[in-house]
DNA sequence: AGCACGCCGACT
DNA sequence: GTCGGCGTGCTC
């Protein structure tokens, strides 16, 4: 007789899927969306059970080993979700599965499991005995007092210290019925604790925009029907407060919910947040720094359907949640929501998909959201939801933009502060108030401009900056490959040779640490703040009042509200309008946002100074002024005649090999074959050196594709699916709707 | 991805 | 003559 046939897609960068055998022993339980260890080519790789086809066309079937945690399958609403996934971001269906799965899950490691031991018989029944052998076996006999008085369960460990008793004793007391073992999968909580030094907060009366924007989301959760919302409430508007009532409208009726943050605002000060918002609500919560035990556990809860509400990272975005009816995406124009490796999805938009495919509404909320999510509120595509003004009665902080100069980077780092900063921080230290200072780490370009007027050379072709390239001594654009000679003095102000510059975050902190010695102060980066613990441990010694200033970079202006932070000071607010991105002005206009809501959330009107060596750039300046709209509108007429987002798609194409003849070739090659296959409307940029030209010791090459719709892109790149394929020495990666153009 | 097959240069 | 470089192709 025939076996059934199993369609595999395998974890492996191939196109297609497999068709295999399956044994008569694993017939039986075999179901779609479960996890497979097979055999392929010389070797065992695992898979995923995708389907079950009626016939094969393939003579020889290899039979499928073995099904892997047959406990934890992929529904088929998930297979549907990755499905999408690997078609749209052009990568394979088998690896999308496997970056659904917790990597706790997926290396296959035996989850910890726990020995827990419990009274079997009701306390009564237990003293008699008790005293019927305390005579001869007094430590029994104790042990049974114990269980009288607390019947578990409990870990094995706690009662052997707790009574305290031996092995022996419960093994003779198991043997004879009195308790019982039950072995449950450890499951720690990784926020259990080292929580309570958070503030609480009370509960306000919501003012009359947060009502009608309840209103709205409330009435969408009530059709349970797929709509995407935009939440734009600028910071303090109380955006949570409306997350948290929506939620528990959806647990309240039964259903669960997902909300998705950026990974570094998922501090423990957000997770307090929806504990005391949804007391009644078991939490599981999802992201990178939580050990692999933690992790296993958190999904496993979820999966079993014991957490009602799902507080993740990116990849939660995969969570296995039954009956999900809501979708929340926080922060929603933050860059990190896009997976820079493959699958190189984007977290939001796979949300929205999500909801889509699950009929439920998806509110994306933010104070300063993304053009493209704008862009789409404005056609109609999402409903725009505003909170124009702040939850709390504390005014908005008053924004100071202070003019950098050439003595900013001067090598001693007396010139990082402007004296209008430093008047302040020395104020702020007498009357013993907190402050930020925020610097963007990615100080390192090496951009060209004039020391006297700021002006940076940009192409006239792409409207971005041009990077200086020493061995050729030229300034070439990273979009179109255009090269430029350097001039010798500056175009707008004529002061002679333009310069290349960066500053770093390490310098700055050591700096300011001369240059206020009674300053107690902390850093917070990626560099310092490497586990989980190390951020807890910082926050709750700022909330605490252990310092009087916190220096760091992004991880700054995410999530935290301090009460006591009354000044905020960006040493260099505008480095990313010296990047070659067109997006450059979209992130300083989000960062000066973000990080001018940090300050005065407290009884003291706050105050933020941004330095700059661009005091009259629009995204400067309407970031100083709390202008979104006005922001937005430049933005748009700006990037609106050269079809970058929201008004077109872009891919970007990497090419990287040791081998720059090679790449040379290889990129030329592609460029060529994609522009043959290009449709009427589609663009082939390039190759161009990447704007990051080597990465240790890979050169680096960049294709980029651009067009009006999705749609002639996804047709251009299957049809040279085969030549974007990489080979031995030249590394290809295809990125869909990338976020960075690095 | 891995791994085999297969075709051209310098070596025991 | 062979060893081994890597370019190409296949994996149910």
């Amino acid at each position: 007789m025939i076996s059934r046939i199993a369609e595999i897609a395998v974890n492996a960068p191939l196109s297609r899927s497999f068709h295999y055998e399956v044994p008569s022993d694993l017939e039986a339980r075999l179901e779609r969306g479960h996890r497979v260890l097979i055999p392929f080519g010389p070797r065992l790789t695992t898979g995923v059970c995708v389907g079950f086809p009626e016939t094969s066309d393939v003579p020889r079937l290899k039979p499928i080993r073995r099904i892997l945690h047959p406990d934890c399958r992929f529904d088929d609403h998930l297979l549907e979700l990755t499905r999408w996934i690997a078609d749209y971001y052009r990568a394979n269906w088998g690896e999308v599965l496997e970056a659904a799965l917790p990597p706790s899950i997926r290396s296959g490691r035996p989850e910890r499991t726990v020995k827990r031991i419990a009274a079997q018989r009701p306390a009564e029944l237990l003293r008699i005995e008790a005293d019927r052998i305390r005579q001869r076996a007094p430590a029994r006999a104790r042990a049974l007092e114990f269980f009288a008085a607390s019947p578990g369960p409990r870990p094995r460990a706690d009662v052997i210290a707790g009574i305290p008793t031996t092995a022996e004793v419960l093994r003779r007391l198991l043997g004879d019925g009195w308790i019982r073992e039950e072995e449950r999968q450890d499951r720690p909580d990784p926020f259990g604790d080292g929580l309570s030094c958070f503030e609480t907060r009370v509960e306000h009366e919501l003012n009359e925009h947060q009502v009608r924007a309840l209103e709205i989301l409330r009435r969408a959760r009530e059709a349970r029907a797929f709509r995407a919302i935009l939440l734009h409430g600028i910071t303090g508007s109380g955006k949570t407060e409306i997350y948290l009532r929506v939620l528990r409208d959806v647990l309240e009726a039964g259903g669960r919910g997902l909300v998705l943050v950026p990974e570094i605002s998922l501090t423990p000060q957000t997770v307090m947040r929806f504990r005391q918002g949804l007391p009644a609500a078991s939490i599981a919560v999802l992201h990178s720094m939580l050990s692999p035990a933690e992790r296993t556990g958190q999904w496993r809860e979820i999966q079993e359907g014991k957490a009602r509400l799902v507080i993740g990272a990116r990849s939660a975005v995969f969570a296995p949640i039954p009956d999900l009816r809501l979708i929340i995406v926080d922060e929603e124009h933050e860059s990190s929501y896009k997976q820079e490796s493959s699958p190189r999805y984007h977290a939001r938009d796979v949300a929205v998909v999500r909801g889509r495919m699950l009929s439920i509404p998806v509110v994306l909320g933010s104070a300063t959201p993304s053009l493209e999510s704008t862009h789409n509120a404005r056609n109609g595509k999402y409903e725009l939801v505003e909170l124009p003004s702040r939850a709390t009665p504390h005014d908005l902080p008053a924004v100071v933009i202070s003019p950098l100069d050439g003595s900013f980077y001067r090598s001693d780092g007396s010139g990082l502060v402007t004296d209008q900063l430093d008047y302040l921080i020395r104020r702020q230290l007498q009357d013993r108030e907190q402050m930020l200072i925020y610097l963007n780490r990615r100080g390192f370009a090496t951009y060209l401009h004039c020391v006297r007027c700021g002006f940076v050379m940009k192409c006239d072709q792409c409207d971005v900056t041009l990077t200086f390239h020493r061995g050729e001594n030229i300034a070439r654009c990273h979009y179109c490959g255009l090269g430029r000679e350097i001039p010798a003095a500056c175009p707008e102000c004529l002061m002679p040779g333009p310069r290349k510059s960066g500053v770093g975050t390490e310098r700055v902190f050591d700096a300011l640490k001369k240059r206020y010695p009674e300053a107690r102060i902390a850093r917070l980066d990626r560099d310092v703040i490497t586990t989980h613990r190390k951020l807890r441990t910082t926050l709750a010694g700022f909330a605490r009042g252990d310092y009087d200033m916190l220096v760091g970079t992004q991880m700054l202006a995410k999530g935290h509200d301090f009460p006591r932070v009354s000044l905020v000071g960006i040493l260099l607010a505008d480095t990313g309008l010296s990047f070659p991105d067109f997006r450059a002005a979209e992130r300083t206009f989000q960062l000066i946002t973000q990080m001018a809501g940090r300050a005065g959330r407290g009884a003291k009107r706050g105050r933020v100074i941004v330095q700059t060596f661009f005091p009259d750039h629009y995204a400067v300046r309407c970031a100083a002024s709390a202008d979104y709209r006005g922001f937005c509108n430049q933005e748009l007429e700006r990037r609106r005649p050269l079809g970058y987002p929201p008004f077109g798609r872009l891919v970007k194409i990497v090419l990287a090999s040791e081998d720059e003849e090679k790449l040379k070739k290889e990129a030329a090659r592609i460029g060529r074959r994609l522009r043959e296959s290009a449709a009427e409307g589609c663009q082939v940029l390039g190759p161009a050196p990447s704007p990051i030209a080597k990465i240790q010791n890979r050169h680096r090459k960049q294709i980029l594709l651009k067009a009006k719709k999705a749609a002639p892109l996804q047709a251009l790149l299957r049809a040279c699916e085969k030549d974007l394929a990489s080979r031995r020495s030249v590394d290809v990666a295809v990125d869909v709707d990338p976020q960075s153009m690095m």
